[in-house]
DNA sequence: GCCATTCAGGTACCCTGTACGCAAATGAAA
DNA sequence: TTTCATTTGCGTACAGGGTACCTGAATGGC
């Protein structure tokens, strides 16, 4: 029976409440999964090797491989389980516009809590359970007010990519910064600051050069700036469709 | 004289016209950039490695850091000279509706031509000479038209992100089919067929379910596909503002 | 007690990025 | 022409990574 066929890690779900004969496991899918997270959010996706989670659980690596089958199915449960936090209701309110915001807020602080989600997550196409409960969410809160399918599909894929973007923005400097190992103020003023200042020097970008310099936005709060684009967001779904 | 500052690439250019003494350069950073490219089109950025590289301009490994100082910078590399295919008028039109739509469908088909441009270039905040030069000329499609820089700004935004996200769509497949070693038509079928035909079958996401059985999007050609999200994309910024 | 089954964990292999050092090449100076 | 500082080419080596495979221990059913 060969038990390595290429599949979903959602299609091969770890067998439990076996009865049969043979050692107990010491571990779980789960302890494992919640260990990796735990490492990714201190010490940065890079650090969460096989051998490191192992160690960490006072084993050696190889013993993981009897509860996850490569890695990178790993990376799965550890994206769904964070998922998991993204706090919703069973039904949306009925009013569309505060439903998709309470899914941008909670994504957002699930984003922050845990910098390594959304580089991992928009860098593969997964559907854990968890995903789709979110997904599921945001789509009936457009239901009744979107009549096409497609309409509504779209809107939310908007709003996810709004939604990442701004994430990503958010954490792009300290996460580069603490991948090259600097504090965020050292990185920003010696490692980008220099490059940005000549090409504002240089006069060849004028336009860009009034986004860094005359912007206002970059002076308000992170929260205050992601409720701004959010709401440039949610006015695009509104202001056309039948809503 | 420490040379290893941390430092941005772009603020470290390759010397060139030296003409004191020492042995002549054999490669040039751009040829170097052309081969990575090159290799990563054919068999994917995971096979770009610096041995492989090397070995592709028949030489050694470590020949190529007199040249790039890490390998992370030889990514920023192949990102600017990639998006250097994106051809642009020197000026937009005055229409910014087909400015913007020649940028979109410009980036797209850079996007397909190099499967792992979008998923690189959304990991990491680059900002080199060229993707400046289309930045730029996406903010000039809308000066006149929308008077405040940080909503520019932002819209520009949107548009990337929906350019971003649109071609990972279309990627994520086949990009996926072609790390697992299967062609696209066994993956859909074989690997994630089974778990989103499970999950339909469920009847746990109802929504969900009408996306993927009653969408008339996806039977378009992808091109028609992106043409329809990009008019959503166009119209939520025509909508607002002051167009 | 026997035995098939299952898990723990060590060893090993091949791969990666890259620090380091030395030999060869080169143009300027002596 | 000889010398020499300088720069490149490249082999070696190291510290890590994922994971295939194997051995020994534990476990429940017969």
């Amino acid at each position: 029976m060969s038990d390595d066929q290429p599949t979903s890690i959602w299609m091969r779900p770890e067998r439990l409440e076996r009865s049969g004969p043979g050692r107990r496991p010491g571990y779980s899918r789960d302890q494992i999964t919640r260990t990796a997270v735990q490492i990714a959010d201190t010490e940065g996706l890079e650090a969460t090797t096989m051998r490191r989670i192992a160690c960490e659980l006072g084993t050696g690596a190889m013993s993981l491989y009897r509860y996850v089958p490569k890695r990178d199915d790993l990376f799965d449960l550890m994206i769904d389980m964070v998922i998991r936090e993204i706090e919703l209701p069973d039904q949306p309110s009925g009013d569309w516009r505060s439903d998709l915001s309470l899914v941008a807020h909670q994504a957002r602080a699930a984003g922050l809590r845990h910098p390594w989600l959304v580089p991992l997550l928009s860098g593969r196409p997964t559907l854990g359970p968890q995903l789709l409960r979110v997904h599921e969410f945001a789509l009936a809160a457009l239901d009744g007010f979107v009549l096409d399918i497609d309409d509504m599909a779209g809107y939310v894929g908007m709003l996810n990519d709004y939604i990442h973007s701004a994430v990503r923005r958010e954490i792009g400097w300290q996460e580069e910064a603490r991948r090259t190992g600097l504090d965020p103020e050292t990185w920003k003023r010696d490692y980008v600051g220099p490059y940005v200042r000549q090409v504002v020097e240089s006069g060849a970008y004028p336009l860009f050069n009034r986004s860094i310099l005359e912007s206002r936005m970059s002076h308000l709060s992170p929260a205050a700036r992601f409720q701004h684009g959010l709401e440039r967001v949610l006015n695009g779904i509104g202001a056309q469709g039948r809503i």
